[in-house]
DNA sequence: CTCTAAAAACCGACCGGTCGTTATGTATTT
DNA sequence: AAATACATAACGACCGGTCGGTTTTTAGAG
């Protein structure tokens, strides 16, 4: 049982180092050899653990893409009103998001790939679909109990979605701003909606 | 007066050549000898006529962002009501976005270089508050005609941009849904608001 | 208009270096 | 001793950028 332990902790370590190198440099300008400096891991090991950069790279993705989605669940999941649910969870979101640098930086680099790798822009459509799945249904236990107007519940997921999606990208390229903040803000606005009445 | 003609051509070729290579690949991914494959050009005009592989970046990203600002500020100076004329836009950005592939490619570029990059973050920086500011002035005059609610405009302008840029984001990996009819819809939830009252 | 010399535009072979990957050998565990 | 886990060095492809030389254009003189 020695050996698994030790495969375990340099593939971790691997998965770990490539994680924040990906999310610093991007995924072209990260060379094997940076990761394997960082891991404190040499070739060899690398491409004993695995077989390419590119399934180090879809390994990553993977699993951040089941955490974010086990986040979602939690969150929609809640008995809560729906409308405060919505407020909490971009609040939450968004903490989640501030706080592992090495994951955000990898949201990027995923667009990138799944907009000209067919591999990836399938897996990344399918999750994405699964993420709006979650937000329809909390939009429909909302308007069933009476808390949302009776909008097309798919389009107004499609609005979280998009709005989410936006905000997390502004916020890569100016962190100093308060996202927490202005993601609370365009909840308040969505929620409330634009026109006088 | 030939030699000028001359110059701009193959400078436009090469940036039209570019702008294919990097939406297509990226910009990490496109050498420069495809570049010139594609231009018609040699190496030797190519470093003839911009320096580096980061500059002809730059000169693409530039005249784009120039493009975009100039046909937001066109619709927003428009003098229809607000919410109608947020309608249209949202009708013709998309329509603008498809039209060119070329470009809606680079602006995952746009952003991931952004992200790093110190001058490209600065600019765009710089750029995303131009647009915000528009969008701005667009929702004041909306709550001064009576035709918005009065929400915070920077929220709402946030609100919108968000939006815009999430939808487009997803429009990158899924081209094949009709995100005219999405972004349409979107909008229509965002004016309505969500809450029941 | 012609000739000419400089300037501008362009070509393509080449360089130094990097990168992902592999082949081979060694230590550790079973 | 067999298998697993790792280290080291090297390979071969490639890439951004350079450089010496060639063609085309421009400008001025005759």
């Amino acid at each position: 049982m020695k050996n698994e332990q030790r495969r375990e902790e340099t593939r971790g370590a691997i998965l770990d180092a490539a994680a924040l190198c990906f999310a610093e440099k991007g995924y072209a300008e990260t060379g094997v050899a940076e990761i394997c400096d960082r891991a404190g891991v040499s070739k060899g090991a690398f491409y004993y653990h695995f077989e390419s950069k590119q399934k180090v790279f879809l390994a990553l993705l993977e699993s951040w893409l089941a955490d974010l989605q086990e986040m979602l669940a939690h969150f929609a999941g809640g008995t809560v009103n729906v409308p405060e649910s919505l407020l909490k969870m971009s609040h939450l979101m968004q903490g989640a998001f501030q706080a592992d640098q090495s994951k955000t930086g990898l949201f990027l680099e995923l667009w990138a790939q799944a907009s000209r790798d067919e591999t990836v822009r399938k897996a990344s459509i399918a999750t994405y679909q699964r993420y709006q799945k979650i937000f329809t249904g909390l939009i429909k236990r909302g308007i069933r109990e009476g808390s949302l107007a009776p909008v097309d519940p798919v389009s107004a997921a499609q609005v979280l979605l998009s709005l989410a999606s936006g905000l997390f990208l502004q916020s890569l390229i100016d962190p100093r701003r308060d996202w927490g903040k202005v993601t609370a803000d365009s909840m308040q606005i969505l929620l409330d909606g634009l026109i006088r009445r």
